[in-house]
DNA sequence: CAGGTTTGTGAACGGTGTAAACCGTAAGCG
DNA sequence: CGCTTACGGTTTACACCGTTCACAAACCTG
């Protein structure tokens, strides 16, 4: 832990050029237009090969504007909890996963950079470490809140397969083990299993792969999430997260 | 109705033409290269403008691979159900769904052109009609003929939302209706939701977007599916059935 | 054989990512 | 302060990509 120094000038002059690349990354996308080094460089007035001073290749921009994207897509999740008291665990988790599939479907482009881009090597993103605020933060940092409220059974870790025992003491992918001893960590199983069924229903919802009349009721959403809130001991509250999340639907 | 001539020479020619752009395609892509236009025409000894007297853009090219691939696809699924006696249902459907997982690991970019690949418009493939033997269609195919050996319980078509409803009494994507009562239709919902879980974890799974170690022994997998035989009525049978799917996955 | 349709070519346009050589300027050091 | 270095940028160039158009050859048909 060495004394952190004061950024030098051309430290900040540099951090800035990163936020304008990713400023018009976001920008460019938003628009429709295809994320292209190229397109980035000369909006921002600037050649191409310039950009190859901030990123080593195409797919490591890529990788950077995804993890951006990811960031501020969460505070987005986060906002919509945000709406609920702060005791309403169950609440705050079903409007943060709610809002994640109504952003999806919003914004597909983004969408695919984030959640269906094939993760070759590990270590592409330089920029802030992985370690912080992206979705999968909140999504665990949620339902373990959730837990350690209500307590409903987790799998005993003794009990998982090797392979998941040895993924949910020692994650590779982005979750929340801060505050959960190593027997409490059958909840990130669970909460592997909810984002797997999440994440399908989503992602064949944003790539068309189903009845666009489903896809325009959510009525495929409701029933993953209506399948997987007993497993979170919430059997009880379901009319009420029912309604709730359906009203978030509507508007 | 009328009477199906027979095809002429050019039809032919055109027809062997057809076959050739996709089997280089798909030659193409099995070695790790991408899907260009130009590539394909380059190997077939021709100028890439000629392709488009074959396919009008770019997107008609990869609808047409996609749609071939999944065929082939198919084949491998079907093939692997007919390991098994024909009057194992149960098993028959669940080594097919394995052998889906097995091949999209095995060819992932041959998984996303065809189950991750947008879909705007309908109505894109030329060749052959949409409905036969896609993937789609076995499944369904599949769930069909364990439903009506052991008739377990399914949802009544009144009690489905009425987006539901609709789409499963008049379905557009493709499903193997068939043979299904009005009433029966319960079952094509049912249907949706397993591929809904399925399709989840492979995404997932083929992106490498989950850990390494679970991807490697394919707990989640299995997990998935275990999860959902109940639905299906396969609860006794689930002990042989996991049996059966492990030794898949070793193989 | 004549005429029209079908299939392929050649050249060209605008777009992409990327590599190499080059250079002014600002930062940092003696 | 002055020298040196390294950073941030340009220019040029290459190899791809999808796509269009005008044209020629090959083919089937009347």
């Amino acid at each position: 832990m060495g004394t952190l120094r004061q950024p030098t000038r051309r430290e900040r002059q540099r951090e800035a050029t990163y936020d304008e690349i990713v400023a018009v990354s976001r920008q460019l996308l938003a628009e429709g237009a295809e994320l292209s080094l190229r397109a980035v460089a000369g909006r921002m007035g600037v050649t191409p090969p310039a950009l190859y001073r901030y990123v080593a290749n195409y797919q490591e921009l890529v990788d950077l504007v995804a993890f951006e994207i990811d960031k501020a897509a969460t505070a987005r999740f986060a906002a919509a909890a945000d709406l609920l008291p702060e005791d309403d665990h169950a609440g705050r988790l079903l409007m943060s996963t709610t809002e994640f599939r109504q952003w999806a479907l919003a914004n597909p482009r983004e969408f695919g950079l984030v959640f269906a881009n094939p993760i070759a090597d590990a270590d592409c993103i330089r920029r802030e470490q992985l370690t912080l605020a992206t979705s999968g933060h909140l999504l665990t940092g949620q339902m373990r809140a959730l837990w350690q409220h209500n307590h409903h059974p987790i799998p005993a870790v003794t009990d998982l397969p090797a392979s998941v025992r040895e993924a949910v003491t020692d994650p590779v992918i982005p979750a929340e083990t801060e505050g959960l001893g190593p027997d409490e960590r059958g909840l990130i199983w669970v909460y592997m299993q909810g984002w797997t069924q999440l994440y399908g229903v989503v992602a064949l919802e944003v790539f068309g792969h189903m009845d666009p009349r489903i896809i325009e009721s959510g009525e495929m959403f409701i029933d993953t999430i209506r399948n997987f809130v007993p497993r979170i001991g919430l059997t009880e509250d379901w009319p009420r997260l029912e309604a709730m999340v359906r009203a978030r639907l509507a508007g």
